[in-house]
DNA sequence: TACATTAATAACCCGCGAGTCATTAATTTT
DNA sequence: AAAATTAATGACTCGCGGGTTATTAATGTA
């Protein structure tokens, strides 16, 4: 596609063309990339295919990224693991209840993440992690951890104000984590392609588990008064 | 492996042993199959190692089966939907409240499937169901649809009794179904290939789960009161 | 014992896909 | 403008795997 570069150069740019498409390279990859892994997976994804998506030859891909492996650890730094901060940073500053916290953050997780592309890329790591055990250790790493932690400082912030009732750790994560990771495996299986007369709508499926979440997890009005008369 | 034929007709058996290992074959090819499709995946389970596993050659496993995608039917068939109508009769019989069947479901599916090498297929399907639509369609048909009804019966059951709030039937059932199928995922994903130092304990969960599910579930104890007094 | 049937095999066909490398051409340097 | 550098290519290697088929050998029949 000489034409596309053409374009980009339409006024004579002051690096010279050779250059700015050496820069601009390994992002049209990854995007290319992370197209094709959301769409057929890992191991079903042809290098060939993603080359030829991004405008070049398979012998280029491999000039930027050592191996497919590789590629597609770039494509999760890229659009996963790089978000971690800001949100980080949100919670943090958030002013409100703990259950206000949960209802955001659980609605703002799917309009960020689960409903755009890079969401597959969680599917993809559920689905392939056992035939591709690095990669699973590196996104566990990378990716789950951190989420975990974060899960977990939202829930303590409601224990903490005595809102939530006291919890185990260790599974109440799995509370909030559990049926949002359903919700981003189902649109990108069974959801995707089976003909549904009633398919799900990710945010009414997110309020109706917010409901049940937070009566589940909050101390019962009639023990949170008497927990409330008692000094801590 | 001809020990193995000599093996099963050490005695001079009723029918000849050709016969006998003819009508063996299928079920020793599905148990094969099964096996390495739950360890490997539909896409990268090698026809050869099915083959190979059940003692035959490639050439006898396309004898008995006409092609990869008709072996995965015939084993989704002989290890999941078939017990589909004893869990219903269980279901239909269960003497206790809607709390109590619900709890009890959650542990013995666990137990008799979840636990088991069977539920690998349930990973399978959501994992590859993108990449042949046509098994997934077959499995929604057969597992899926089935599944949910069993799981609307029960929640159907306590809020006839009053011991459930109202729900949305729609969405009421994942609050059952997403975090059994997630504990599903996990156990066959990042579960099984990351060195875990607090790996999940699928009793442990369940229990917890349950604990917040039935909490978010039933009526608050004060509006009970209210609703006994008012005539239904 | 000879002939017919059929379970089972193993070699074969054919297309695919990750990664390589000799070659080409754009660009920079002298 | 000639030489040196380097971005990019596409043809090539090599092994794999679903499905087929000609052939073998076990069994059943006469």
């Amino acid at each position: 596609m000489p034409s596309l570069s053409a374009f980009i150069n339409a006024h004579p740019a002051v690096p010279a063309k050779r250059a700015r498409r050496k820069e601009a390279r390994p992002g049209e990859l990854l995007a290319a990339a992370l197209d094709l892994f959301v769409e057929k997976g890992f191991a079903a994804t042809r290098a060939e295919e993603v080359a030829k998506r991004a405008g070049v030859s398979k012998g280029t891909l491999f000039l930027y990224f050592s191996s497919k492996e590789e590629l597609f650890k770039a494509v999760v730094r890229d659009s996963v693991s790089g978000r971690y901060p800001e949100w980080r940073t949100e919670i943090e500053a958030f002013k409100g209840s703990a259950s206000e916290l949960l209802q955001h953050s659980m609605h703002t997780w799917w309009a960020r993440y689960g409903a755009t592309k890079a969401s597959g890329i969680s599917k993809l790591v559920m689905s392939e992690a056992t035939n591709f055990p690095e990669l699973a250790l590196f996104y566990q790493r990378e990716v789950v951890e951190p989420g975990r932690e974060l899960i977990r400082r939202i829930l303590q912030r409601g224990v903490d104000s005595g809102e939530f009732r006291p919890l185990d750790m260790k599974y109440g994560v799995y509370t909030v984590l559990a049926p949002m990771l359903f919700l981003l495996m189902w649109k990108h299986s069974l959801g995707a392609c089976v003909p549904n007369n009633t398919p799900i709508v990710p945010e009414d499926y997110i309020t109706a588990q917010i409901q049940t979440i937070l009566q589940g997890l909050c101390v019962p009005a009639a023990a949170r008064l008497k927990k409330d008369r008692k000094p801590s």
